[in-house]
DNA sequence: GTACGCCAGTTAGAACCTGTAACAGATCAT
DNA sequence: ATGATCTGTTACAGGTTCTAACTGGCGTAC
């Protein structure tokens, strides 16, 4: 039933974002009358968290997916973080978009946040982070949300990739470079090249 | 007349979000009556228009003030991003946040979108891009939206430092770093070091 | 077999919102 | 002075979330 629910707020979402949700046009396209979904969620901030975790869980699964049939490597995350973000852009957007002022993300979201960051320390963990800087002295004193046995480059490399890699997609998935004409998925590769290339 | 509900706009969008302002709210906040407002705009999406242009034109005026106090200088560029969108996140996120669906940016967006892209590309101008990469090759196929005298290698570098610094800086105010307790701002410098250090 | 309680759904309604229509009053130009 | 215009009003239609109160059915206990 929660399901089902969720299932008519992803169409509704895809087609008119998530601030467009309404639980009363929900409620009709199933056939049912206005307040009878407030049997199932108390309201709707807590369909919204719903909906946040699930996108989180499905990012998270289309990491462990890629990496199950690609092997382990920061650019096959990548290419999964990208296609999953095109093919879905509004669950993108509904982790890593706009903030609900006022709204707190449970914690189970922040696990699966530290479970997608610990997929990228994975694949880089044999990789050489360069030269050390002055971030890394920083980044050592200040690694707690990180396994113990990773070096301090790695940590910093990681955390790199991993905005650089939401800027270039969230850019594109916000059609911030279509008047420019150019080819996206070669931008990205690109990117990719010089941040793991060098 | 239209300056004071953008005032109170402004207002509503700093805590609560630009989905939540409410020309009832600002009618009353201003001691008028719901459908007065009306008068001074067509509908709700013409005073999130202008709110956006608005945002544009300020993150814009920072840039050319940054530039005009400490030199034409990519990193000058950055640290003046940054620092507007600490100081105005809901504008920031208005600019390169969740797009509403159904909305298209007005031409004027556009043009000042071009007119950052010219500051980034000029303050880069006289950089060594290093290697021509195969984007470079695409790129100066598709440049229509760059001034003709640069070279591609320039146009990449300025594409890849602004989606790097939209990623670090997006993460940053949308509250994706906190619970790893590393400083921030440090980070933004590694970033930015790493960008144009090599 | 009857009575009880629970559960899913209903309608009614309060308090918001956007936006339109019709109207009242002031002011400004001719 | 008179008419047009401009600014504000109230009334209202239709939408939203969400609460309150009620109804019908189903399962269980006695």
């Amino acid at each position: 039933m929660r399901a089902e629910v969720k299932e008519h707020a992803w169409a509704q979402i895809a087609e008119a974002g998530a601030s467009a949700i309404s639980l009363n046009a929900i409620a009709k396209a199933m056939g049912l009358s206005g307040p009878a979904l407030y049997r199932y969620f108390a309201n709707r901030d807590e369909l919204i968290t719903e909906l946040v975790t699930d996108a989180y869980r499905q990012l998270a699964d289309a990491f462990h997916a890629a990496v199950e049939a690609k092997g382990s490597d920061p650019a096959v995350i990548a290419h999964a973080m990208r296609d999953w973000a095109l093919a879905y852009p509004q669950r993108y957007f509904l982790i890593y978009g706009t903030p609900i002022p006022g709204y707190h993300a449970p914690d189970t979201t922040t696990e699966i946040a530290g479970e997608l960051m610990g997929m990228l320390l994975d694949a880089l963990a044999d990789r050489d982070p360069g030269p050390a800087t002055a971030f890394d002295e920083h980044l050592d004193a200040h690694r707690d949300w990180a396994e113990s046995d990773l070096r301090a480059g790695t940590l910093r490399t990681a955390l790199g990739l991993w905005a650089n890699l939401h800027g270039v997609i969230s850019l594109e998935i916000a059609n911030h470079f279509t008047n420019m004409g150019f080819d996206t998925g070669q931008f990205f590769q690109s990117e990719l090249d010089a941040m793991l290339g060098r």
